[in-house]
Order: C-alpha cells, then sequence, then structure tokens
DNA sequence: TATGAATGAGGATTCATTCAT
DNA sequence: AATGAATGAATCCTCATTCAT
C-alpha cells in the first residue's frame, strides 16, 4: 500500500520540479518518463491519464496550503502574528522544496484548461479565503485596519508573498527565502496594522 | 483609418486576443491563421518565425504601457492623483481591448523561453519603475507614507490591479472594469496614504 | 537469423534503399515510414532524428567497408592481387545488396551538412587510405610501378571501380557486375603495373 | 536584348555559385532570390520554372565545356599534350570561377530528377567522349599505350581531376588550382604514356 | 509493474508557384 | 519588369495515448 502511494507521489513530484524550473509546457509525459527512468506507458499505471495526473497535482497543491494553514496557531495570538506565522511557515516549506512555491502562482498555470482552471481558482479562493478570515478576525479585534476591506488585503499580503518568491526565483534560488519573507512582512504589519 | 492598420498588426491583435481568451498554449500557427482566415505559410510573409511573432508582441505590450504612462499627467498633481491616473487609464484601454490586460500577467505567459522572459521581465520592471518612480517623488513631498518602501508599495498597487483584472476576466468581461477598478483604487490610497 | 536483425537496421537497410534508388533528396521521414509500412512517429522510437539515422546510415557504410577491407588478404599476394581481391569482394557485395554500391558515392551524397560531410569524407579517406596502403606497400617491394604516387594510383582505381558501378547502375543492375569488374581490374592491373 | 540574355544569366551565375557554395539542396527559388535581391515572383520573369532554370543550368555547364574543347589545338600536337590543354584550360577557368568545377561532378547532381539527369549524363558522355576521342587518336598514332581501352583510360584522367578539383574545394579553395593540376598530369602522363 | 512498438493529431516551418496590382 | 500577399503540399518532429506482451 504504502509502495503505490509513494510511487504516486514521486511521479508528482518530479512533475512539479519539471514545472517549477522548464514551465508547464514543458511537462510532456515523454519528459517526465524520462525523469523518473521509466517509459512512457508506465505512468499510466499511475494516472489514467495526463489531466489526470494534472489534476493530482492540484490537488496536492490544495493538501499542501491547507496543511500550512492547519499548522500556524489559531488563537491565543494577534492577526498579524498569525500572517506572519503563515509567512514563515510557506518560505520555510519551500525553502525546502522550491518547487512547492508554484502554488502561489497557480492562476496562470492552468489557464488553458477550464475544468482544471475552476479546480485551480478555488484552490486560490481558499488560501485567500484562510489569509481573509484571519484579517478580519483581527479588524473586529481591532488589531488590523478596517478601513480597507479584508479582502483587498489579503491580496496585498499574496501579492507581497508573489514579489518576494518571484525575486528569489529570478535570483536562482540564491537569495536567502526566510530572511527575505521577514523583511518583507515587515512592511505588510505596517500596511495591515491600524 | 482602419487600413492604416498594417497586416502585421492586425495579426499581432489576432493573437493578443487568442492568448487571453484560451492561454498563450492556444495560440498556434496553426490557430492564427485559422483565425485570421489565411493558411499557415502567409504568416510566414510578416513574420520569420512565431518567436518573431511573440517578440514583436511583448514589444508591443511594452509600447502599449508606455503610452499609457506617458498619459497621466507628470506634474501638478499629487503622487497618489497620479496612480489614481494609471489606474483610470489602464482600465479604459482594458475595457476597449479586454486582451491588452495580458499585459499585466506577461511574466506567467513567456517564462518557457529564457530570451522572451527577459524581455518580458524587462516590461515588468519598466511599468514597477514608474509606479515606485512616483511613489518615490510622492514620499519625498510627504504625500505617501514614508515607512514601506517604494518598490514593496509598488507591488501592492500592481498586485490590485492584478486582484480587479483577474475578478474581471474569471466574470467574462461583463463586470465594469472602471467601476471596479475606482473601488479598488479607494482602498489602494488609504493603504499608501501617510 | 532473420530475427536477429533489428529494426533499425531494417530501417536503416530501406533507407539505404531509397537513397540508392531515388537519390537522397527522396529520402524523407514520410517516404521511409511508407516504405516501412508505418507512421512518421513510429520512426522516432528508433532514431531521435533524421540526423540520426543518416549518421548511422554512414557508421554503417564505413564498418561495412572496413569488413570488406579485412576480409581480402592481408599477405601471401602482391599488391595488385590484393587489390584485385578488393575489388571481387566489393562487387559481390553490391550484387547482394545493390544499394551498398553507393559507398562509393558518398562524398557527394552528404555535402548539404557539414557535420555529416565531415564523417563521410573520413570514410572516404579510409577507403583511400586502405588502397594506398596496398599500393605502397606493393611499390616497396617493386610489384606496384614507382613512378606515380600511391594516392594518385588509389584514385585511379577508385575511379575505375565508380565508373564500373556507374555503368551498372545506369543499366537498372541488369549488367553482370562482377564480370564488368573483372574486365575493369585487368586493365587497372596493367596500368598499376611496373 | 543583351538586357534579356544577361538578366537570364546573372540569375544563372548566382544560382551557379549557391549550389557550388552550399550544395544543390540549398537552391531554392527564396534563396536564389534573396542572393539577386529581388523577390521570388520575379524569377518568374526569366524561367518558366525551377526545372526551367536548372535546365538551363546543365545546357550551360555543356556549353562551358564544348566551349573549353573547342579551344585545345586540335592538331600540331601529341594526345597526351591535348590532354595536358584540357588540364590547363579547365584548371584556369575553374580559378576564375569556382563555381564551373561543379561541372566535374554533374552526375551525382541531378540524380533525383529522370529528365534532368538523363540530361545531364549526355554532358558527361560528352566530356568522356571528347577524352576519349584524343586518347583514341593518340592510341592509334602510338603515343598512347594501346593495352587499356580509350574510354577506360579517360575515367581515370577525369578521376584524376576530379581528385585535385575535390582537394582544392575542401581547401576552401585557398590551394592553386593550376598548379596542382600540373603536377597531378605530371603522373597521369606517366600512366598514359606507351 | 513495466516495456517495445506503434498511432492520429497536431506542432512550426519551407517549398515552388500563382495572381492581382 | 517587379512586387506583396497568398497557397497547397511537403518538410521534420512532438504530443498524449494504446496495445500486445
Amino acid at each position: 500500500m504504502k509502495t503505490v502511494r509513494s510511487r504516486r507521489e514521486e511521479i508528482l513530484d518530479t512533475a512539479l520540479d519539471i514545472i517549477s524550473s522548464s514551465g508547464i509546457q514543458r511537462l510532456t509525459v515523454k519528459n517526465l518518463a524520462r525523469a523518473l527512468k521509466v517509459t512512457e506507458p508506465a505512468l499510466y499505471r499511475h494516472f489514467t491519464s495526463k489531466r489526470d495526473l494534472l489534476y493530482s497535482l492540484i490537488v496536492m497543491y490544495g493538501d499542501f496550503f491547507s496543511g500550512i494553514a492547519e499548522k500556524t496557531p489559531a488563537s491565543g495570538t494577534t492577526a498579524i502574528d498569525r500572517v506572519g506565522g503563515l509567512y514563515r511557515e510557506l518560505f520555510r516549506e519551500f525553502t525546502k522544496r522550491p518547487a512547492l512555491s508554484m502554488v502561489l502562482f497557480t492562476e496562470e498555470l492552468f489557464r488553458f484548461d477550464r475544468q482544471l482552471s475552476r479546480e485551480v481558482l478555488s484552490i486560490i479562493e481558499m488560501i485567500h479565503d484562510t489569509i481573509e478570515g484571519i484579517l478580519r478576525n483581527g479588524a473586529r479585534r481591532g488589531e488590523v485596519r478596517q478601513d480597507v476591506p479584508s479582502r483587498q488585503m489579503s491580496w496585498m499580503v499574496m501579492g507581497t508573498m508573489r514579489l518576494v518568491v518571484t525575486k528569489w526565483r529570478i535570483s536562482g534560488y540564491t537569495l536567502n527565502l526566510s530572511r527575505e519573507g521577514r523583511k518583507a512582512f515587515s512592511f505588510v504589519k505596517k500596511v495591515l496594522a491600524k
């Protein structure tokens, strides 16, 4: 049982690597098989189609973000600290596995396929919902400014994340992502503050 | 007047439409030719290669944004008003020609080609430079908050633009973009303000 | 025995047939696939590109000639007999597989591709080196005239081979190549003799 | 009248240059037009088709060789001297206009087209007939060896020419063709001599 | 679980040629 | 005498997928 699951995950991981290093256009069944050192038909043992694989990838993205969101302490901290925790956790995971940073850019990734892109948008929405929820709570408790809608601010939070990650990717992953993230958050903090 | 629009421009416009409606993966020579109701080889009279076409497209994006940037009044207004003017002009143009809104998402568009993506990044940089320049001036004159770097704020400005445009596109271009833009800017204003 | 002949070899053989019957310009992926009764993509399982196929073909030519050269007795005969042996062996093989006679005309075949033509020239050189070596030895031992450089004579030997093969091909392979070869060699003999 | 003829010749000359520098596969209507700095349809004013152009080219080759053959003194010299004269004249012309040296390699050039290759072979035959005729006369007069058929010897003469020209072309036309030709002929002489 | 061989559809591009101007 | 725009057929090659083994 374990073996089956790990093989699937291995394939998904490799697919992720290809996407993040060469773009989704380079994620072909051939390239994926080559990277995994198996033949192409072998992949069809694990996924019924390429769409199935992409779909699984999207689900994986979602699970990954959910996992991160759950890790950040739900209470006992201010909303701003929770956003800070989100930054910290995400950037720590991205540093471990840079390919995962694609999760922040998914909406452009799968635009070509109606069904897949719907799936992807729901993940984006989920991420925004999470951030928005934190901020809304913070606003209610007076920790966060109230003159800008939480949804709007969640986009600023995400936008800043993307800025940091984009810089990091352009640098060829040589920048210290966590440090850059901290620096960026110190400004986000000021913008969110009352 | 319409006749002045050269065959090249007509092709580029059609390419733009395809990209924005179906994604760049659907921009094939075949699809483009079909949309223009000519055969594929006909396109090669006007562009030496598909890359040449894409490159021209990127240059067009850059020119478009430069044009917009130049239109916004350079003086006699506050920095925040100038940013507002940028919003207004861009959204007005996007409404006229929705495909142009792709300009805000170019960095994800051409990630698959090293040389093209370099070209694209320089446009993104140009846009950010423009916004950052406005904000920096504003900060110096005390119109804009000084505790957050101008570059950081330019990302918030751009991020918000993207948010608005994304919503608009998801709506199938049925939303009133200009109104949504005004609403969004009213919040950006507050965040940028001292 | 026939089964041992791999798919690759089968493809190369067919390519060879096309070249020798219709010229290298007719050796298109489409024609080759048609001749093999498969679709074009099927060929790409066996060769990464048409160039790869052509390259393999050239290597095959070289191996073929090396094989022939090794068959001719290295000692116990005069230089002139060895050249005669070369004639005999080559013409016998050509009769079995007319397409192979292209080996004598390779330098004109691949002139369009720098890298391939370099490869081809090295085969031509190898053939000449072989013949020249035989003649040089013969000249040293006094079996062959010494007033004309061996290299020069090797061109006469090759030139005569080409003459015979050209006649044979023009005849649509109806001439008896071995007999024509023997006749031609009887004159070459006189020219080479002291 | 002169203008029309010279335009045609100019085109043929340029075609010749392309063939000899890049191979016949590079002689496309597009390339030819580009080299002449006109558009493609312009060429169709002068030749009804590409075949027509190639045919004219072949005729030109033939005329060129006929011209050379007529220049060599018909009498008052030995057969061997006449062959030497042929060498001298041909190599002098080739030096002036390297592309013309293709005339020696025409049989491989147009193999892909039955009708054209027939035309070409008749030129080759004509060249051989010329040389053979000289040698036959020489043999009758006892200036040339009689134990080898004249046709056979004409191939040696031609083969040696090709050897020299091939070396010269490989050298990028930097070798002194006339000198190399003289050297080669000094050996041919010995082989032909009684 | 995997492979070798194949496929139909489509990718960008080049070919010689035509036609209205 | 020449051009701008176009075309049908072909070029090599890649795509996701299937199937017998």
